[in-house]
RNA sequence: GCCCACGUAGCUCAGUGGAUAGAGCGUCUGCCUCCGGAGCAGAAGGUCGUAGGUCCGAUUCCUACCGUGGGCGCCA
C-alpha cells in the first residue's frame, strides 16, 4: 500500500527510544513470529483490544502461509515469547488464534516516567522534509467569510504538527490578488477618490466596496471598458496602476491579519504568496510545456491533455494554460506554483488545503506537472481536500442576509457565547479573566468543531453543540485540563515537583489512563500520516473521558497514602500536559481555570 | 451521460480485513457527608444504503445499483 512520504515513520520512531507500548510490543513479537514463520518481515498485526491491553492477529494470516491450523501457529508463537519478559505479564492464545497480551505494570510505569521527563511528552521527531503548505487564500477586496474557515484552521493545525515533528514547513497564503476583477476594483477606487475609498475599506467594509464595483460593472458599459483597459495597464506594469493596486492589497491584508490574529493562526505577511507573485512565470510555463512537446491547440486555446479525463461528450478534457485571447488562467498559475515550489524552494512535499470541488482541477494540474517532469518522485503533491460547512438546514451556511457569514462576526459570536456560558458557571472570575478565558474557549470551540470531524465530509455548524461542555468538544477537553490545574492549586503543589515520580498502577482506571497517555505519539503519527486532524481530536477526547473515569474512581488528594497521592498527581500532571500539547497542535489554547 | 466524494443508533459523529460495531446529545433507571455534578454507573436504541464478489473471516477491499452532494474547456 503506498503511503504518503511524511507519515510513514513508524520504523524511524521504533529505532529511537519509543515510549509507545504497542510499538515496542510489535517489534518484540515480530521476532517470535519470524522464528515460527522461518522468514523475516512478518507483521504480528498488533491491535488494541477490548479483552486485553493488546491483541496480535498475525497467526491467522500466517497459518495459511504455513498450511497449519491458526491456533497451532499462535501456540508456536507463544512458545517463542521469551522476549516479552519485562513487557507483558500475560500472553495467551484465544479464539481462533489471537494472542491476547497484557502489559506488565512495571513496564507501563517505566514508560510513563520516561514520558514525564520528556518535554515533548513522548512525541518523537522524524527526518526533516521541506513541506510547502498552501492554505487560507482569501481574496483581496473581499471580506473573509465562513468559506475560509476550514482551509485556515486545518492548514494551521497541519503546520503546527508537521513543524513539531521536525519538518521544515513553508506556509504559503495564495491570496487572490490578480486577474480581471482588479480592473473594475481600481476604477471604482478612482471614482470614489483614494482617501474616501481608503476610509471605506479600512472600516472593514470590503464586501460593500466589491459589490458596488460589481454593480457598476454590470450596469455601465463605459465602466466596463475602463475596467478592461485598466487590467491591461495593470498587467503591463503601469506604475500608477500598480500603486493603486498596492493600495487595495495592503488594505485587504491588513484585514486578513486582523482576522488571523484574532483567530490565533500562524499566518503573517511573510507568508503572503499571492497569484500576482507568479505573474512573470506564466509565459515560461507555456513555453516550457511547448518545448516539451506537450502543448496542443484546441478551440483556439493552448492546452495540455493529461490522459484519463473526459468532458460531457466523452472527448478528452484539456487543461487550458493559455486562453484563446492570450490570457493566462488559474491552471497556468497553479503550474507556476508547482515549478516555484519544487525548483526555487526545493520542496519535497506540496500540500494543498483546498476544498473538494477542486479535486479534478488539482489532479489535472499535478498530472501535467508530472508529465512535464516538474513533479518527480519522491517529490509529491497532495490535495488535502475538505467538505463544506453547512447551516442547520444542511445547506451551505449563510447569514440572515443571505451572504456568507463573515469571519469576524463568527469569531465575535463564538467569544460572546463562551463568555456568557462561563459567567453563568463560574461567577467568581474577574471580568478580565473571564474575557480571556472566553476568547480561548470560544475560538477553541469553533476550531475544534471544524477539526474534529473527518475533513472529507461536510459538517453542520451548530453553536450549542460546539460550545457544550459535554461530548467531543473543545470546552470538554479544556475543562478536563482546568480541573487538573485546580487539583494542584488546591493542594498547593507544583506541577514540576511530581515529574520524576514513577507512577504505580493499581486500579484499573489508573492502567487505562496510563495506556491512553502512552498512545499520544501514535495518535500524532497517524494524524500526520493521513493529514486528518480529527484523529488527534478523537484521541484527546478518549484521553479526557479516560481521565474523568480515573478522577471519579481514584481520589487524588484524599487517598491518605503519600505514595499513592504522588503517583496519582504524576498521572494528573502528565494528562494535563498531553491535553495541553495535543490541543496546541490543533491551534487551541488551554486555560488553567474556567 | 461520464467522473469523484459521501451513506454507520431518533439526531450529530467516530471506527475497523478479525472475536460482541462505539461515543455525545435525546429517552429511561440508579448514584451525592462528591479533590470543580460542567460528573459517574447502567438500560433501550443497528440487517454499518441495497445486491453480488474476493477471503478462513468483510461494516472495512472489489463490482453493480440506489440516494445525497460536487465536478465535467477558456471564472478562480
Amino acid at each position: 500500500m503506498p503511503s504518503t512520504s511524511i507519515g510513514n515513520n513508524r520504523e524511524v520512531m521504533s529505532s529511537q527510544t519509543s515510549t509507545d507500548p504497542l510499538l515496542i510490543l510489535s517489534s518484540a513479537l515480530q521476532t517470535a513470529f519470524e522464528a515460527v514463520a522461518g522468514r523475516t518481515g512478518v507483521d504480528p498485526v498488533i491491535r488494541s483490544s477490548d479483552r486485553a491491553d493488546a491483541q496480535a492477529n498475525g497467526a491467522l494470516g500466517l497459518a495459511k502461509e504455513l498450511g497449519q491450523n491458526p491456533r497451532q501457529v499462535a501456540e508456536a508463537v507463544l512458545a517463542e515469547c521469551a522476549g516479552l519478559a519485562g513487557i507483558c505479564s500475560s500472553v495467551e492464545v484465544a479464539g481462533p488464534g489471537f494472542l491476547n497480551l497484557v502489559f506488565s505494570n512495571d513496564f507501563l510505569s517505566r514508560l510513563l516516567n520516561e514520558v514525564a521527563s520528556d518535554p515533548r511528552v513522548g512525541i518523537g521527531t522524524v527526518p526533516s522534509k521541506r513541506v510547502v503548505i498552501d492554505y487560507s487564500a482569501p481574496n483581496v477586496a473581499k471580506e473573509m467569510h465562513v468559506g475560509h474557515l476550514r482551509t485556515t484552521v486545518i492548514g494551521d493545525s497541519l503546520v503546527r504538527m508537521l513543524s513539531f515533528v521536525g519538518h521544515e514547513v513553508i506556509r504559503e497564503n495564495h491570496i487572490g490578488d490578480w486577474g480581471t476583477p482588479f480592473g473594475m476594483l481600481i476604477e471604482h477606487l478612482l471614482d470614489l477618490g483614494e482617501t474616501q475609498a481608503a476610509d471605506h475599506l479600512s472600516l472593514g467594509d470590503l464586501d460593500g466596496f466589491y459589490k458596488q464595483a460589481r454593480t457598476k460593472f454590470d450596469a455601465d458599459e463605459t465602466f466596463q471598458d475602463r475596467a478592461r483597459s485598466r487590467v491591461v495597464l495593470l498587467q503591463s506594469g503601469d506604475a500608477e496602476t500598480r500603486r493603486l493596486w498596492n493600495l487595495l492589497v495592503n488594505l485587504s491584508t491588513h484585514h486578513f491579519n486582523a482576522v488571523y490574529k484574532l483567530l490565533g493562526v500562524l499566518l503573517t505577511d511573510d507568508d503572503l504568496m499571492g497569484e500576482s507573485a507568479y505573474n512573470d512565470l506564466l509565459p515560461q510555463v507555456v513555453n516550457r510545456l511547448d518545448k516539451l512537446g506537450l502543448l496542443q491547440q484546441s478551440a483556439g486555446a493552448d492546452v495540455v491533455f493529461p490522459p484519463g479525463y473526459t468532458n460531457r461528450e466523452g472527448e478528452p478534457l484539456p487543461l487550458i494554460v493559455q486562453k484563446g485571447q492570450g490570457g493566462f488562467n488559474y491552471a497556468t498559475s497553479d503550474l507556476a506554483c508547482v515549478i516555484d515550489r519544487v525548483e526555487r524552494l526545493q520542496a519535497d512535499l506540496l500540500l494543498y488545503v483546498v476544498g473538494s470541488p477542486q479535486a479534478q482541477h488539482l489532479a489535472m494540474v499535478f498530472d501535467v506537472a508530472r508529465m512535464a517532469g516538474w513533479l518527480v518522485e519522491p517529490n509529491e503533491a497532495v490535495h488535502v481536500a475538505f467538505g463544506n460547512v453547512l447551516g442547520s438546514d444542511r445547506k451551505i451556511m449563510k447569514s440572515r442576509s443571505g451572504d456568507p457569514l463573515k469571519f469576524i462576526d463568527l469569531i465575535e459570536e463564538a467569544v460572546s457565547r463562551a463568555d456568557a456560558a462561563i459567567a453563568a458557571k463560574n461567577p467568581d472570575l474577574s471580568e478580565t479573566e473571564r474575557h480571556e478565558i472566553a476568547r480561548m474557549v470560544g475560538i477553541g470551540s469553533v476550531k475544534y468543531a471544524d477539526l474534529s470531524t473527518d475533513r472529507v465530509r461536510d459538517y453542520v455548524f451548530d453553536w450549542e453543540r460546539m460550545l457544550s461542555f459535554d461530548g467531543n468538544t473543545a470546552p470538554y477537553l479544556q475543562y478536563a485540563h482546568a480541573r487538573i490545574c485546580s487539583i494542584f492549586r488546591r493542594a498547593d503543589i507544583s506541577r514540576v515537583s511530581v515529574r520524576d515520580v514513577v507512577p504505580t498502577l493499581v486500579e484499573p482506571q489508573e492502567r487505562e489512563l496510563a495506556l491512553a497517555l502512552l498512545a499520544f505519539n501514535a495518535a500524532v503519527v497517524d494524524t500526520i500520516d493521513k493529514y486528518s486532524p480529527h484523529r488527534l481530536c478523537t484521541y484527546l477526547y478518549d484521553l479526557a473521558t479516560t481521565f474523568t473515569a480515573f478522577y471519579e474512581h481514584c481520589p487524588v488528594l484524599k487517598d491518605g497514602y503519600e505514595s499513592t497521592r504522588q503517583s496519582r498527581l504524576a498521572l494528573c500532571d502528565l494528562t494535563a500536559r498531553v491535553l495541553n500539547q495535543g490541543l496546541a497542535l490543533l491551534g487551541i489554547e488551554t486555560p488553567e481555570q474556567m
